[in-house]
DNA sequence: CAAATATATCTATATTTCTCGATATGTAGG
DNA sequence: CCTACATATCGAGAAATATAGATATATTTG
C-alpha cells in the first residue's frame, strides 16, 4: 500500500461518525432493519438508513460515504434510486496489514 | 477498542508525515543511523533524527510525536536529554484488529 | 552555576475539515 | 412529461488542524 492512499484512508478514519459507520457495517443485520426494496444485506445498507442512524444531514452523510468509497473503504452499489454501502474487506485488510 | 480511542488514532494517521514516521519506525536500522549515545534501537529513534529526516520544524515534530504517544501509537523513553520513540506494536495490533 | 543542546509549550496565521441548507441530478411510477 | 423521492454537489460560515517562530524547560557538561 502506498503512503498517499494510506493517508487518505486515515483521513476517513479520523472522524468518530465515520469510524462508527465502519463499525455498524460490520454487522448490518444487527444495526439496521432490512431495507424495503432488498431482502438481504448482500450489497450493504442504504444511504438513508445510515443517515437516519447517524443523525447528521443528508448532504454530510453523502459526502462522507462518497469519500469513503473513493479511497476504497466502502463499496457502493446502485439499485434503482437507492445506493447501498458495504465494507470493502479486501482493502481494509490491506490497510490493517500495512499498519502492522 | 473504544470508538473514541480509535478516532484519536485515526487522527494521528490522517497526515502523510505521521504515517511516514510510523513506517520509518518499522525498521529504524534501515531508516536511521544509530544514535551517538545509544548503540542499538531498543528504545527507538531520537526526536531530532526524526525531525531531520522529515524536514519539518522542531516544534511541529515535537507536537506530532507527543500526540502519537498520547494516543498510544508510540512509546517515548527519555535517556538524559534525548527522547527516543518506538512503535507500540501492541496497540497497533489492537487497532488493526479493531478495523477488521 | 553558566553555557550549550534537546525537547516542550505558547502564540499566531494559513489551510483544511465540518456541517449545513440550497440546489442539482438521477430514477421510478403514474 | 410530471411528480416524488433518493442521492450528489455547491457555497458558506464555524471549527479544527498544520506549521512555524519565539520562548520555556530539562539535562549535561565545563
Amino acid at each position: 500500500m502506498i503512503l498517499k492512499l494510506a493517508t487518505e484512508i486515515g483521513k476517513c478514519l479520523s472522524n468518530q461518525t465515520r469510524v462508527q459507520i465502519m463499525e455498524w457495517l460490520k454487522d448490518p443485520k444487527k444495526n439496521f432493519h432490512t431495507h424495503e426494496s432488498l431482502r438481504n444485506f448482500d450489497d450493504g445498507v442504504c444511504v438513508t438508513d445510515i443517515k437516519d442512524k447517524s443523525g447528521l444531514s443528508q448532504s454530510t452523510i453523502s459526502t462522507y460515504l462518497t469519500n469513503m468509497e473513493k479511497c476504497g473503504l466502502l463499496i457502493m452499489t446502485r439499485h434503482g434510486k437507492y445506493s447501498y454501502l458495504k465494507r470493502n474487506e479486501t482493502l481494509i485488510k490491506e490497510y490493517s496489514d500495512f499498519l502492522k
